[in-house]
DNA sequence: AAAAACTGCTAAAACGTTTTAGCTAATGGC
DNA sequence: GCCATTAGCTAAAACGTTTTAGCAGTTTTT
């Protein structure tokens, strides 16, 4: 623990330059600034010989730029994040930045302790999973010069960009298919009626039912809270299932799992009575018995345009424009309707 | 985009002191440095007022440190990691500190690329699951002024902290269990056997065999390339229960998964022929049928104790001693087997 | 009443970069 | 041979903190 980091300074000394000089090579802008193409040469090699390695926080304090984007999800655990943060880190470091990342637990206060934490890190941009009444805090957010860019869910009140999926539409294909199955009397899932996603799945499968001959009577919406899945899930499952609901409909994947371990325990067999969809498409999805017919979030696309997106903002902060972008996934059938 | 963040010398400026004395003040010296409390609080009072928010940049600068861990897992979209990052996430909080993480792909280049990375980013600390071939980077790194802890596998051959299961004991419950319910053949799948962790599950394995009537005979261990998955493993299973298997043993997660996927698709009913047992417990096994008994990890212990040791390092890093934390997991019994 | 100790604060250097103004020497144009 | 231009480099300021030596004034000790 003695050895400390070489410095420009100290490839500097070796050859007898300036310190400028060196970093002007080092940072690729020895052409600009017309430096002997031999001298160059010698700052390389010797910045190499001695394991050179830059001090990303003196040149970010220099630049104010960190190199950084924060990236905050509602758990990081969940898999459905896990592969938007992975999609995140492969489309930040094609742009040269590099992620931090937090879970907010769709807690406000913890999102907005996230974001103080991101900014006195001077990330260069944000990518944000906004939770329910946090729209406080995005405002104050908004205020500071920095670019934010909403994915999966958007917040009305706090004009920003958003890129996520067409869940209204995702909801309906799941519906129809439902409904064309020969199920009527349809129960659906959700973990909450006030987040963007959330709103238009369920307005997406209320759209689909109302269609139907059936008409959207033979239909309900449990909201099951975030943080009482343990204990709301089971007693709701079972009161849609005595109202005669012959299918269901969940609202995204964790709840989805959950009520598919709960059916199982009580020796529920899904697929034929009741028939089941649901939003996203965890591994489970393609290895329970039988395979869940879900809707697949176009998860790469969205964080690929978010990440474009946030380059944009950072390049040309000038000319950009604000835009909502919504992107269609995929129905995926499988044998559980 | 034209506010600039509030600094030190703003509010000294305001309130007609010096700099110094705001940061003594903001960073909790006050008491050390006799600051007077009226003072203090009149700073602490203008700081909120002004909105004040630290620049870890400059402060990291200036103190040397960042703050910040660097965490390299094999994928970050892998559910086992993912829950991995969580903990460590939560943990690395307690202590005041902020993660960075990448994915390595089990790719050594990569690897040693995020290395390079986060050193230029003057990461405090790193918790690194190492791949494959990386013995060389890994001992690059040891002569940085840093401390780093493994997780999940260890390397042999570079002496370093590490915190991981207990693999062999895992796979002998595994095994033992598979031989108790009367299975007699059975076939191991892996996704490597170089790396610690799956050459302790081997060993487990082949030692609870070993421990048989039927011998170490009645079993066969296939190793399939991480990047072969897909064209791999389909004839790997084909050829093992050819050879008369009655049950499979799988190494971890994503081995299980395809697999159970592709006996699901040839229609091969897993559960009584064959029976079948798998390291790590995602959500997947606890809703396929049957589920999957399994033996899940002790990953909260593990990250825990990781930070923890960190922790330790970082603090006196004098006294500090080396140790290889190995951790007991549990055995989850379903109905697969 | 002088010396010593303490109180409360400030000034300034330092961390490792980037960036720009500007210096000196060489070259070109006439 | 003189002025203007160009080439190739350096010096120094700046980014926003932390930290320490030390100053001036007050209080205590002798």
């Amino acid at each position: 623990m003695v050895r400390r980091q070489t410095k420009l300074a100290d490839i500097a000394r070796e050859l007898d330059v300036s310190v400028g000089l060196v970093s002007l090579v080092l940072s690729g802008k020895s052409k600009e600034n017309r430096i002997r193409d031999a001298k160059a040469q010698k700052v390389i090699l010797k910045a190499r010989e001695m394991g050179y390695q830059i001090n990303q926080l003196a040149r970010g304090l220099r630049t104010g730029r960190s190199g950084i984007i924060g990236l905050i999800v509602a758990d990081i655990a969940n898999p459905f994040f896990g592969k938007m943060a992975r999609f995140i880190e492969n489309e930040a470091s094609k742009i040269g930045y590099h992620v931090m990342f937090g879970s907010s637990d769709e807690n406000p206060d913890k999102l907005n302790s996230l974001i103080n934490i991101f900014l006195s890190r001077q990330v260069d941009a944000m990518l944000i999973v906004p939770v329910k009444n946090s729209l406080d805090y995005l405002l104050e957010l908004k205020k500071q010069p920095i670019p934010v860019v909403y994915i999966d869910r958007y917040c009305d009140g706090v004009d920003e960009d958003v890129c996520c999926a067409d869940n209204y539409d995702g909801a309906l294909q799941l519906t129809r298919h439902l409904l064309k199955k020969g199920y009527d009397k349809i129960g659906a899932f959700v973990l909450d009626d006030v987040l963007s996603n959330n709103i238009d799945r369920i307005k997406g499968f209320q759209a689909g039912m109302a269609d139907h001959p059936s008409g959207s009577n033979a239909c309900s919406v449990s909201v099951i809270g975030y943080d009482e899945l343990e204990s709301q899930l089971k007693p709701a499952l079972l009161k849609t299932l005595d109202k005669g609901c012959e299918a269901l409909f969940f609202a995204n994947n964790s709840i989805a799992l959950k009520s598919i371990q709960i059916l199982n325990e009580m020796g529920i067999a899904i697929g034929e009575d009741p028939g089941l969809v649901s939003f996203d498409n965890p591994d489970a999805f393609s290895v329970s018995t039988p395979g869940v017919t879900c809707y697949e979030q176009p998860i790469e696309l969205i964080c690929s345009r978010a990440v474009k997106t946030i380059y944009e903002k950072i390049e040309n902060s000038e000319e950009y424009v604000m835009e909502r972008r919504i992107y269609k996934g995929e129905l995926i059938i499988r044998n559980s309707c």
